[in-house]
RNA sequence: GGUCCCAUCGUCUAGGGGUUAGGACACCAGAUUUUCAUUCUGGUAACACGGGUUCGAUUCCCGUUGGGACUACCA
C-alpha cells in the first residue's frame, strides 16, 4: 500500500472556520493511524483576497487544538516550498506543458468580452453560460487567433489566462471514497482557467500540481470540491499522472443549526456561539470574532464533538481522546449526509472534559480569570473552590462567572429566596450562628455544621428551615456549591461578616 | 435554470430484506442531593412520499418531494 500522506490546504483569507479544522483534523486522524505524514500547505494564490495574520492563525489554532504538522510551513521538508504564491514558476511550467501537448491555451478575453458571451448565451435560452468547447471557437483565443497573432499578443503585454480546453463530450469517471463512483459529463465542464493574468495560478492548477509533487496519497477536503473534481481528473490525465492520482474523500458539510445552508459565521454571531478555534480580530474591520478557546470550551471536547460530526466510530463510546480517535478513526465510517451544528453537544463534551480534569489544571482558569480582575488568590484555594465547583461547571470561565461570591460578598440578594425563607426563624437562627462561628478561629467544614446543627437544636428549629436564609446571606444567591465547604473556604471572619451585613441589610419580619 | 451530492427520533447517529429500529445530546418525570448542579432510573420521539423487486421492505432499484453544494482570472 502507498504511503500515507495527506495535506491541510487552507487559504490565508481570514480566520480558520470549525469545518476547516474538522477537515484538517480528518487528515490528521489518516495520518496518525496509518504512521503516514500530515502536510501543511498554504494556498495564497489569491492575492486580492490575501488577510495578513491569517497565516499566523491557522497554525496557532492547529497548535491549540493539538494537530501536529509534520511537514509544510514551519515544519518544513523535502518539497518546500509549502506556500504556493511563492512555487509560481512551477505551475507556470505545468500550464507551459499543458499548452504544448494542446490540452490548454491561451485567452485574450476581457471581463466585458466574457460578460457578453453570458448575456448573449443567457438571451438565447441556453442552458449553461460557459466557456467551453460550446463557445470557445466564438471568443478571442489562441485557437482562434493565428499563431504569430497570439505570440504578438503576448510579445506585446496583452493580458492573458491560460485555460484547459476540455473536450466537447465524453464521461469522468471519479472513485470518491465517501460517495462511491460519481460521474460527469465532460461538456458540463467549461474551459477553467489554470493560469490567472496576474501569472499566479488557480486553485485547481496549484491543487493538481502540488498534490503530484507532494506525493500526496489522499485528498481529503469538504463536499464544495466534489463539482470541480472531475476538472482535477482531467488534469491528472493530461499531465499524464493519472496513475500517481491520490484518493478522493469528500466530506459531508457542517450545516447551520436550522438545517438550511453550510455554517457561517453569520449564523454563529445571531446564535451566540464561537464558529473559530480563537479569538479573531478582522484586520479590516477591527470586528472581533470569538473563538472557542476564549468562549470557555477545551480542545479536547472540540475536537470530540467535532470528529463525531459526519463520523462515528460504531459503537456506543462517546468520549474519545485524540489517541482513541486515531485508533478508532477510518474513511469508511464517514457519513454521506450533511450534519447540523448543535452547539448544546458541544457543550455537554465540554462539561464533561472539565469534570474529568483534576482540580490544579482547572485552578488555571480560575486563576486567569481572577488575574483579569486583579483578585489575588492562592493557588490552594483556587484548587479548593475549583474541586467543589467542578460537578457544576459548563465552561472554563464558569469558575469564576459562579464562583465571584468567594472573592466578592453580595451586594444584593436573590429576592424570591428571602420572600420565601428570610423570616423571623432565620434571623434567630443566623444572629446565634454568626455569634457562635465567631468564637471560633479557624472553621472547617465539620465545624460549620456541628456548630449550625447545635444552634438550631437549641433554638429547636429545623436546620433545612433556614438552610437557604444562611446560603443567601453567604453568596447572595439561591444555588451554589456545597454551603459547608463553602463556608470554610471563606474562613470564620467572612462568614461572620457576611450574615451580619445580611442581618442589617434585609427588612426584619415581624 | 443547469450539473453534482444527500435523506433513520428536534439534533448527532447505529443498524439493516424478517429487529420491541439501538445509543448520545436536548426535553419531560421520578429518586438521591435539606438548594442548585452532578449522579441514577424511567419516559416522549424517527426510517420523507409513491412505485417496483421480493413470501416479506425502513433496508435493494426507479421516480417524486425536500435539502444542500457548485455554477469567478475565490479557494
Amino acid at each position: 500500500m502507498r504511503e500515507i500522506r495527506v495535506r491541510f490546504a487552507p487559504s490565508p483569507t481570514g480566520a480558520l472556520h470549525i469545518g476547516g479544522v474538522r477537515t484538517a483534523l480528518y487528515n490528521y486522524l489518516l495520518a496518525r493511524k496509518h504512521k503516514g505524514t500530515m502536510i501543511l500547505r498554504i494556498e495564497d494564490t489569491d492575492q486580492t483576497r490575501f488577510v495578513p495574520g491569517a497565516e499566523e492563525y491557522i497554525k496557532q489554532s492547529l497548535e491549540w487544538v493539538g494537530i501536529k504538522i509534520d511537514e509544510g510551513i514551519t515544519a518544513g521538508g523535502a518539497h518546500e516550498p509549502y506556500r504556493q504564491s511563492e512555487r509560481k514558476p512551477i505551475y507556470k511550467e505545468y500550464a507551459q506543458k499543458l499548452i504544448d501537448s494542446g490540452y490548454a491555451y491561451y485567452a485574450f478575453d476581457t471581463n466585458e468580452e466574457l460578460e457578453a458571451m453570458r448575456n448573449r448565451l443567457k438571451a438565447a435560452g441556453s442552458s449553461n453560460q460557459q466557456y467551453s468547447a460550446a463557445t470557445r471557437m466564438d471568443m478571442n483565443n489562441s485557437l482562434v487567433n493565428s499563431e504569430e497573432d497570439t505570440k504578438r499578443k503576448i510579445a506585446a503585454g496583452e493580458a492573458y489566462v491560460i485555460r484547459l480546453k476540455v473536450p466537447a463530450e465524453g464521461e469522468i469517471h471519479l472513485q470518491d471514497l465517501i460517495r462511491g463512483d460519481v460521474k460527469v459529463d465532460s461538456s458540463q465542464i467549461d474551459d477553467k482557467v489554470l493560469m490567472k493574468s496576474d501569472g499566479m495560478p488557480t486553485y485547481h492548477l496549484a491543487n493538481v500540481v502540488d498534490d503530484y509533487l507532494m506525493n500526496i496519497s489522499h485528498v481529503i477536503r469538504g463536499e464544495e470540491w466534489l463539482p470541480s473534481a472531475p476538472l482535477h481528473v482531467l488534469l491528472y490525465r493530461y499531465l499524464g499522472w493519472e496513475k500517481e492520482m491520490p484518493q478522493f474523500a469528500h466530506l459531508p458539510l457542517l450545516l447551520k443549526p436550522d438545517g438550511n445552508g453550510k455554517l457561517s459565521k453569520r449564523d454563529a454571531d445571531q446564535m451566540g456561539f464561537p464558529i473559530f478555534p480563537l479569538n479573531w480580530t478582522d484586520p479590516n474591520s477591527g470586528e472581533l470574532a470569538k473563538g472557542f478557546r476564549e468562549s470557555g470550551y477545551l480542545s479536547e471536547a472540540l475536537i470530540n464533538f467535532l470528529a463525531f460530526l459526519g463520523w462515528n466510530p460504531g459503537s456506543e463510546q462517546e468520549i474519545f481522546s485524540m489517541e482513541e480517535l486515531i485508533d478508532a478513526f477510518s474513511l469508511e465510517r464517514i457519513g454521506k449526509a450533511g450534519a447540523r451544528f448543535d452547539i448544546q453537544k458541544a457543550q455537554w463534551f465540554n462539561q464533561q472534559y472539565l469534570k474529568a480534569k483534576s482540580n490544579e489544571e482547572l485552578s488555571n482558569y480560575l486563576l486567569d480569570s481572577l488575574k483579569a480582575e486583579s483578585i489575588e488568590c492562592s493557588k490552594e484555594k483556587a484548587e479548593k473552590i475549583c474541586g467543589i465547583m467542578k460537578e457544576r461547571v459548563t465552561f472554563t470561565h464558569d469558575f469564576w462567572l459562579h464562583g465571584k461570591f468567594f472573592f466578592i460578598a453580595p451586594a444584593s440578594y436573590d429576592e424570591q429566596v428571602i420572600a420565601k425563607k428570610w423570616n423571623a426563624d432565620a434571623v434567630t437562627v443566623l444572629t446565634a450562628y454568626s455569634q457562635e462561628i465567631n468564637k471560633l478561629n479557624s472553621l472547617t467544614a465539620e465545624l460549620a455544621k456541628a456548630t449550625l446543627e447545635t444552634v438550631t437544636t437549641n433554638l429547636g428549629i429545623g436546620t433545612g428551615k433556614i438552610l437557604q436564609a444562611l446560603r443567601v446571606s453567604i453568596t447572595g444567591g439561591a444555588s451554589g456549591p456545597d454551603l459547608m465547604m463553602t463556608m470554610e473556604i471563606l474562613g470564620s471572619k467572612e462568614v461572620v461578616s457576611r450574615i451580619q451585613h445580611a442581618l442589617n441589610t434585609l427588612k426584619k419580619p415581624v
